[in-house]
DNA sequence: GGGGCGTCTGACCGATTGGTCAAACCTTAT
DNA sequence: ATAAGGTTTGACCAATCGGTCAGACGCCCC
């Protein structure tokens, strides 16, 4: 029989549980509700195991959000290099849908974030994170809108990020007022076709000449 | 010459400088990081002070989302009834400036929202304060447009006010890749123009002969 | 079998937390 | 003056926090 204590099967196991015990634990509390101790009790584990594992709370948290900050750039270049060669319009189209599907299949992904956005929190390693994101967003977009002004490609990812991510933060208080969950599978294909229609309209608004086809 | 202690000077005054306080703290900090000795010492007072004035932790902040509700909702009514009896589009146009300028002379606000929205706490609180906002917006909008589906009046309203709120939130982590900091003057601007011209693409996406003029 | 060596554990620490209390204070009404 | 009642104060409490430590356990190479 094998012996109930956690004996040393692998450290690389145990980290992957711990990390997702914080994850849980940091879309539902945030930075500042989320204990060490209850990490570990999350996790099976004592508490100095995840101290073992992860230097410190900061250490540990920012190695959630490296995580996730990789899997959610590389699926966007995925998608945008995937469809090289094809119009604007058509790439943005795959990258807004590549945003909305890793969102909406990471729903605890835009909750951290957007905590930790909200509250100033670890600034900088949001900063180093968004950051590449961003730019490379806008570089995109530089051949076609101007750098500055009420059409900046600056303005226009901001507004899109926007509109995927605040469906689903805000899904939790919608629900009572939404008429069914606003997670459920058509719920969130209606607010995908939402923001397609969204992204659409801007489109013709920029000049279909130049940007589409 | 005055006492330099804190005098029964009238607990309205004190009450106030705690809210303030708590205010301050929780944009900077978050819910989990204002700590009650903390309010007091900003505020200038002892910590049971504090405890003297709102009973507990949970009641102090919700008195402080209750002032920013109400004043938040009273300023989007009153821009909605100043413009009673013109075209929806114009009506629209001012609710978007009334929440634009709300919340652009508040900002700690939405980031308090935000936070509290993405972390799931005080999930009935924020629900009973945002219902109101939500139906009185989504009735306004019920008679142009489809109850469900993509242009459902319920999806604008998550877009526009994400559209708005996002931009505020995201400021400090823009800061160094804007160009110039974004809650300056000419910058906020930019973004309300932004703004404008996404209503103004929506409204000619929605057919205008219904819906404008 | 006996070192290493990485993994694991419970007990422990100082600091901070939300919250309480009895006593002191100031103002006003009698 | 004095009684009363709202306000203010610092000292105090149990609980929890992030973090540490000495040692036990399991595995692998000699």
């Amino acid at each position: 029989m094998k012996p109930k204590k956690h004996t040393a099967e692998g450290g690389q196991h145990t980290a992957a549980k711990i990390l997702d015990a914080a994850e849980g634990l940091l879309a539902d509390a945030g930075y500042g509700g989320m204990s060490m101790g209850a990490v570990g009790e999350r996790a099976g584990v004592p508490k100095a195991l995840v101290f073992y594992h992860f230097k410190s709370k900061d250490q540990l948290f920012e190695q959630v959000l490296e995580r996730y900050y990789g899997e959610h750039l590389g699926a966007l270049r995925q998608s945008f290099e995937a469809a090289a060669g094809q119009p604007l319009g058509v790439r943005l189209h795959g990258v807004i849908d590549a945003y909305f599907d890793y969102i909406s299949t990471h729903q605890r992904y835009p909750r951290i974030i957007q905590q930790q956005v909200a509250s100033g929190g670890a600034a900088d390693l949001i900063r180093r994170h968004f950051e590449p994101l961003f730019r490379w967003t806008v570089d995109a977009l530089s051949t076609e809108l101007p750098a500055t002004g009420p059409l900046a490609p600056r303005q226009f990812f901001v507004s899109f990020s926007g509109l995927v991510i605040n469906y689903f933060t805000y899904a939790p208080v919608l629900a009572g007022m939404w008429g069914g969950d606003p997670l459920a599978v058509e719920a969130v294909a209606e607010r995908r076709a939402h923001v397609h229609w969204f992204v659409d309209r801007a489109l013709d608004g920029l000049g279909p000449a130049e940007v589409r086809a």
